[in-house]
DNA sequence: AATGAATGAGCCTTCATTCAT
DNA sequence: GATGAATGAAGGCTCATTCAT
């Protein structure tokens, strides 16, 4: 007497979305290469040829996920640094402290393990992730910390050195944190961490 | 009546040794997953079925890769503490700069890329290794930071993070050259980063 | 009120011919398994489910290809025998001749290939297309040759065996070409062919 | 207390023949692309795993199977070729009737049917099948023609077309009947109808 | 001890067919 | 009547593991 459960229905807008969450948390859970479509197909409530309706195939998956859900992060930082006014070592520490809040909400920080991870194995997907988010992040504070010497407020260190002193820190601990979360007895608070390389990287730039 | 064996036979021992050396070269390489047994049997001069007679499985093949390459490396670290005399700041940059040396000349250092890409997969080795390798090596930078606040060298600075700080960045690095020497376009010098950041770091750890 | 069907509207009655049409021309270049029902919707300017509506299957449809775009030829074959004057030997030559100009320019004449190709996976369609094409077109032929022996023209040869004489080759030239056009480095013309052989059979046929 | 039959036994030469025999009358009974490799193991009495112990895929194996069975022939021809002494309509008429034998014997020449079914879809098998077999097999024709010609056997007709005059009927009769023996209801006999062509085609080339 | 032939489970991808809209 | 989103079965290929020799 109840209407049958329909084999399935029509959810064109919604379905995109819905996929590229469940490869986000899978990816980022198991690794490119150690998910099925299979799996990300079950945990968005489809099968696996509806995933091939919408993705080309697992990479342009991959490719989507990461533009769906890390690019926005970087656009955001891109229009802060484009907003700012006032001292540079102020949004340095804004970029680095929304950054570490970021890594304890969201699974797309979670892209930066996995792409250590499988870029060997994915020169492809490498390449764009080092095109469309490496190289955009490193210039984003690159850029804060031309201007800052420029405003006299830091010394003229290498920017392409201190670039990667600021940012590779804090990313270090987050891609620790999700390799070693259940083993490692000594964790460190992603935030408290971010303030103390702050502080030390500061001590180190600024001009006397 | 008897033959005599070859005095240039190998002789049976020598063999998981090679395996070993052959598995690590190609795990760093690839990856744990991507790495085929065929291609360590090949590379190690023996068949597939040979690896099986002294690794039940690839995950012990693994495990074992990870004993004997990787503490070494720490132990040398923990005697050149035992036996330092002098400022502590030296030490500190000693162990960078050898660790930096070894990042460019010994496939071990590639074993931490490796762990962090594999460590969600074999949880049991993941602890292991933070065991019997991250613990001693953090409790190595630890103990130099320590003694150095002591000697009045260092402010009194939060010992666990700022061993964070030293370790993170250099190790970032290395690991990242790992994964993306390909297709990054902006590669740093792994000595020139480590003297840098170094320097750098000091700035702020140092007592005025 | 009442929307008025504009005149420029396709009518029903023409989607069934159209999707022949296209379903033909996809047929015959890719052959009946390679031939996505995707390409065939799209190329008649309809969707997928639109073809369903009016083949129960892909088979089906490929029957109905058959149906609407060989028999014509034949018939007009047909046509031409019976208004025949004059010798038998040109009436040979202006059938061959007219089969192969309709070879350089009319699709359904790759129905021959693909029939040949899907044979045996279709063994009801090609039984339907021996009995309403081969078996017409043979007698076709055999008739031609059979007044040509009765009028003195032909010596008394096997009937059946000179048809065959007469009708592999050029057809065996067309399916060649349509196969091999890509790779065959050494192609002959269709119409010099047809009338090299023409001229050579005729030697051994005619009477002296 | 009988010994269990193991589970499977070393048959490292063998296997090769083995596989190829199975695909061979798989290839010729349902084409290339409908040839499940499953199936093909399954023949040769073992699993798809030792197939690809042997062969790097399914097109490599499709061009072992050639090799293995359709060159023999070409070059058994050439060998008559290369000792033939006499007259050249005799020879020609040697190799006409060995070929209509051993399509009656032979799934080896079911393989011209196959290629001409699968040669669109299959652009690199077409391409290794027109070098390795169909250039060769022409040039044998050719070859015996042009000698004819050059002893004053033959008149001095266009080789290329006369080759394709030779050899289209015959191959066309066995296309046929491979795609056709179910349905057709008026087959000839291959080696009349071998004869029959011989003959009419015979009048034609020879010198008055 | 050592070999390497053989296995079989697993995964990505394709596409004819179905059916909710 | 027409659409196109969704399905699901099927097949090529890989590779860790086993085991007869």
């Amino acid at each position: 007497m109840n209407t049958p459960t329909p084999r399935w229905q029509r959810r064109k807008d919604a379905r995109p979305a819905e996929i590229i969450e469940a490869a986000l948390s899978l990816f980022v859970e198991r690794g490119f290469a150690a998910t099925r479509l299979d799996d990300v197909a079950k945990l968005a409530g489809v099968t696996k040829g509806t995933v091939y309706l919408y993705f080309a195939n697992k990479e342009e998956l991959f490719k989507a996920v990461v533009r769906e859900t890390v690019l926005p992060n970087i656009e955001s930082g891109e229009t802060l640094l484009a907003e700012h006014q006032g001292r540079w070592a102020d949004l340095l520490w804004t970029l680095l402290e929304r950054w570490a809040e970021r890594m304890e909400q969201s699974a797309s920080t979670g892209i930066s393990k996995l792409m250590i991870a499988e870029a060997n194995n994915f020169p492809e997907l490498a390449r764009f992730y080092v095109e469309e988010v490496v190289i955009r992040s490193r210039k984003l504070f690159a850029n804060v910390i031309e201007r800052g010497i420029a405003a006299g407020e830091f010394r003229p260190v290498d920017v392409a050195l201190a670039t990667r002193a600021v940012i590779s820190p804090l990313m270090m601990i987050k891609v620790w944190k999700q390799s070693f979360s259940l083993c490692d007895t000594e964790p460190v608070d992603l935030r408290d961490f971010a303030r103390f390389h702050y502080e030390l990287m500061l001590q180190g730039l600024q001009a006397r």
